[in-house]
DNA sequence: TTTTAATCAGATTAATTTATCTGAATAATA
DNA sequence: TATTATTCAGATAAATTAATCTGATTAAAA
């Protein structure tokens, strides 16, 4: 089930704020991601990938390689993530799939999707991965206690 | 590209707003609703069978058969449609993913998510098909005209 | 220098969602 | 009664998304 993001997206932001948990210096590497985050090696490696190619996230290859934030995470938003993995076209789409929806053309229930769309953007956009460290970081904890 | 529903989802939706705008006593065929709202015909033809089964919509067999609504379009919410076709899981799930995100074990951005669902739900729960007659007679037009 | 543990790239598979097809049953109407 | 246009049910196909596998490359450390 997932909400607005794909699932590729959900555990590209959960792998980002994992990382900004790190310590300075330190790296993680997918099993380890993996493992935090109960969910798999394979494709968590993978859109890791995809995020290196766009610089967001960088990588090491090797023994005790791993993932890393490409800039530091107080200079990140959680929609440079949405951004690279499903793209911004969720906050264009119209909710009910109505073709052309528009201020011009609006289906009927334009004017109130599109404050909740806003908010929407906005919690990506307000605040960097350094503003969400502490409640990453007790959340993960909790995952990894159910295990 | 879907929003928060699936296609399914927007196309039941479409659909049964559609039926709404109907005079008292007209019912329309698959056919019918498919050309009106550039939606393929099978498909949506599906979705209301399944709507049927839950009483939503009715239909008749035959010629001059189609689909009408179960019941009058003051008495129905979107809400509803969305509940038997998605079900309402949306409205309880981590929008980053994560498992188990409550208030006691919340995610990031547990509580302005939060905000937000409750906001979407009250859209779709706060009014009829009655109320949306309007823009949705509006709109539907409008798609006509493209084509 | 050898071993080991990692990323990386690309192919493949699996699962889910979306869409179409086919044939039977039904009912209005000519 | 024959024709026609429809729903209905169930199977199938196509497309998309999610997940896994394999082999090559890389780099640290024994």
């Amino acid at each position: 089930m997932t909400v607005i993001f794909s699932k590729k997206c959900e555990y590209g932001l959960q792998a980002v704020l994992y990382l900004s948990t790190l310590d300075e210096g330190r790296m993680a590497s997918a099993e380890e991601i993996s493992r935090k985050l109960s969910i798999p090696k394979e494709f968590v490696s993978k859109i890791l990938q995809s995020l290196t190619a766009k610089k967001l996230v960088k990588s090491r290859k090797g023994n005790s390689g791993g993932f890393y934030l490409g800039k530091p995470a107080s200079k990140i938003k959680l929609i440079e993530i949405v951004d690279a993995i499903d793209g911004l076209a969720l906050f264009n789409s119209c909710v009910l799939g109505f073709p052309d929806c528009s201020p011009d053309e609006p289906c009927p229930v334009h004017n109130k999707w599109g404050k909740l769309r806003s908010s929407a953007y906005e919690m990506l956009t307000a605040e960097t991965l350094e503003h969400f460290k502490k409640k990453t970081i007790a959340k993960i904890n909790r995952i990894g206690k159910k295990k």
